[in-house]
DNA sequence: GTCGAAGGAG
DNA sequence: CTCCTTCGAC
């Protein structure tokens, strides 16, 4: 089972380059972020033509994300308030940003962490918050009996400082503050551990690049496309890989995808 | 000799188009419309490495004409005021449409005519008094011994019904209304003549179509890029044809190229 | 840097 | 319909 998330910045723009890959790489699951498009007018026929299946959440300009997967996804669930009853989860669920759905006994969770601009803005209050409603999210499945976990997408935090080209003052960094590492760490407190660090633990392996000042061509990267995964899921997982190639393109996303096998 | 007239609609966006033509038509001179870019951002290199010198007046957002040619042309002359010494000509010169340089004893005059927008507006005006201006514009070169003139661009004109897919009612459209024809035809009266004309008097020859409701795909077109010669120049010519592929190929310009030669 | 939006031009 | 601009977002 290979499972992929990837922040595409916008699928409309990044169609052809997302169909290309998922031909070559055909993965059982793309989680997508930042799809920047509402349902109606999200490019549905192109998945299903290579044989993917589609769980959708959209939204105008910003935001929104999306699972397509060559096994049909069951009982999507969409945004925070599918679980969580009360006012901040419907407030949070404006934005979209939360879409999971069960394959098999494994629940795959596809998230986009806002960003949160700067440490000193509405936008970073909102980012923990946003962290501390996810924990409880993610408690109802973790409590549920044989479920597992895989919770991936863009995360946009490095967890530490081995995923960042150069972490010196990086504290006062948006994706790289104390406080919303804490906060993402408190998430996994919950029995998460990152992928990734199972099968590589050196610096230098990044999933994004700031277009600007050839962020990519210098590898002034970050790590913040992540899967989380629960205790039995963590034991069979094989490989957890990033694909730079895409990132390679003309016209790219600012992020490449990274894709877990178990 | 072969010039050719193309309105690209931005240069920038139309480069490897127009680059990808040269290099299948390598036309002696090629003058261009609508470049929409200041000189200091015209891409003169894909143009130099080919085998061109470029002579550019170029205007942000809007306008811009440009002549690209395998011998460098002399004395260029940019704008009504490099001829005619008047307040008008200086007011109509902030909209970057006109460009003109020698090669021989031709002088290729390069040309945007406004499009007029509708009947009833400033606009209209607007290109009325620009085509009173280019007359004496052009007087000026008719006049001049052992000199013959090639007079091309987007005339924003259809001369008769012939140049129209379905001419019903278009005296009340811009681009064929008797007004503006007239005022094309007081040009011409210089002693130019349409090149296109001596080789086919059909109508179903266009230059143009509407990006919009499948313009092109319907054969809705105009033909409204024309070459005006002097008697001599006139003469000489042995064909003058419309190559329509460029328009077929993805994000085309509405126009497409047309190529005089003697 | 690249995205989408909205507005104007053609 | 496609362009360009300005703008905010990231």
């Amino acid at each position: 089972m290979k499972i992929a998330t990837w922040n595409v910045n916008s699928i409309r723009s990044r169609l052809s380059i997302v169909i290309d890959w998922l031909k070559q790489n055909p993965v059982d699951v793309l989680c997508l972020q930042e799809t920047k498009v509402i349902d109606s007018d999200f490019p549905r026929e192109p998945f299903e033509e290579i044989g993917y299946s589609l769980a959708i959440s959209g939204q105008k300009s910003y935001n929104g994300v999306a699972i397509a997967s060559r096994t049909p996804l069951t009982d999507i669930k969409i945004g925070f308030s599918s679980i969580l009853n009360r006012q901040l989860a419907t407030e949070l669920d404006e934005q979209k940003r939360v879409i999971s759905g069960q394959l098999g006994a494994v629940r795959i969770v596809n998230l986009y962490v806002p960003n949160g601009a700067a440490l000193d803005s509405d936008k970073y209050e909102y980012k923990l918050r946003w962290l501390a409603t996810l924990r409880d999210y993610l408690a109802h499945f973790v409590k549920e009996k044989n479920t597992e976990l895989c919770v991936c997408g863009d995360f946009n935090i490095a967890l530490d400082d081995r995923d960042i080209y150069n972490p010196k003052g990086k504290e006062k960094h948006i994706m790289s503050s104390p406080m919303e590492r804490e906060a993402l760490e408190n998430v996994l407190a919950l029995g998460l551990k990152d992928a990734f660090r199972k099968f590589n633990s050196e610096t230098g392996y990044f999933s994004w690049w700031d277009y600007r000042q050839g962020g990519f061509s210098r590898n002034r990267g970050w790590r913040i496309d992540h899967h989380y995964l629960t205790p039995k899921l963590y034991e069979k997982a094989v490989a957890c890989t990033i694909d730079i190639e895409p990132r390679k393109l003309e016209k790219p996303s600012d992020h490449t995808p990274v894709i877990v096998e178990w």
